[in-house]
DNA sequence: CTGATATCAGAGGGACTGAGATGC
DNA sequence: CGCATCTCAGTCTCTCTGATATCA
């Protein structure tokens, strides 16, 4: 046989950026699953909340605000348009764009949205105590914020319309 | 927060989730350029590590230590092969199987990537302290521990099928 | 017959690139 | 004119499914 009863850990299951990866991977299935629950993805909910947030907006704005890249917030509003949780009209002052504003069931659907995400955040951090949860979410932020600094993605900042 | 005068962060941006899938993002680029500056991907570290660790083994052995599909492994024992970093032989034993085995450029390569690997890995710890480069993986570890568990992906130690 | 092995083709999601048409 | 906006088409990478041929 091949496989013994007792296999070690291979070498790279300690690395930090194992650990890493792994964990996202999980995290962000997660949230997928969760998202799909309710018929949505990653993209409609950073979509209706940036709306909530900022109100209407251009398509290119609202994915400077989002971080989604243009070509993919074509796709995004085409599949919350006909869900009618977002509408899409022309801009009178701007014949290129569309602005787009959040209808009433898109708020609800929102709604749906976070609590789904506020549960699955509870389910990925399961294991960790409060005190835990908190070191976490403080070491990781400081790490991404050093590494978006060092490789200038400060999208969440870079907007002028 | 760096963030200009007029606009605000947006609000999923302190989640957990989306902290670790960030950060994680960044990890695998910095891995994955490492090991492209060495012409590798990392199935290539992988595969050559789990042949050092565990020894010569059939793809479906080696793919199930190293956690990497079957139909995977046919690819990059392809890319191995024809860069001569491994050797494939048919198993006299068994004939449908095939022996791969590490050759010595292949161990220099896997030094290669190991370096690379040690060297991203300082690059993304870089504004931990020592003790929270201590903390985040242990934080991490027992989330991965966790959820691998929960989802019966203890692949490195499952040793039926 | 069953199960395992190696191979190939392709799906599917996520992030991105490039080009074209329209309007500022 | 240069630049912005919207759209479509396609690439790339990673992971996984399915089908097939071979053999234990």
């Amino acid at each position: 046989m091949e496989n013994s009863s007792q296999e070690r850990a291979a070498r790279w299951q300690g690395l930090p950026s194992w650990l890493l990866t792994q964990t996202a991977n999980h995290a962000h299935r997660l949230v997928t699953d969760g998202f799909s629950a309710v018929n949505a993805r990653g993209y409609h909910y950073r979509v209706l909340a940036t709306l909530e947030e900022f109100g209407p907006a251009s398509q290119a704005t609202l994915g400077r605000r989002s971080g989604i890249h243009v070509s993919e917030m074509v796709a995004t509003i085409n599949e919350l348009a006909e869900r009618e949780l977002v509408e899409r009209a022309p801009d009178p002052a701007d014949r290129r764009r569309n602005v787009i504003s959040l209808t009433t069931a898109g708020k609800r659907q929102l709604r749906r949205l976070e609590k789904q995400l506020a549960e699955r955040q509870d389910e990925l951090l399961e294991p960790l105590s409060p005190g835990e949860r908190e070191r976490f979410t403080e070491l990781l932020s400081k790490l991404l914020g050093h590494h978006d600094r060092r490789t200038g993605e400060a999208w969440a900042d870079q907007s002028q319309a």
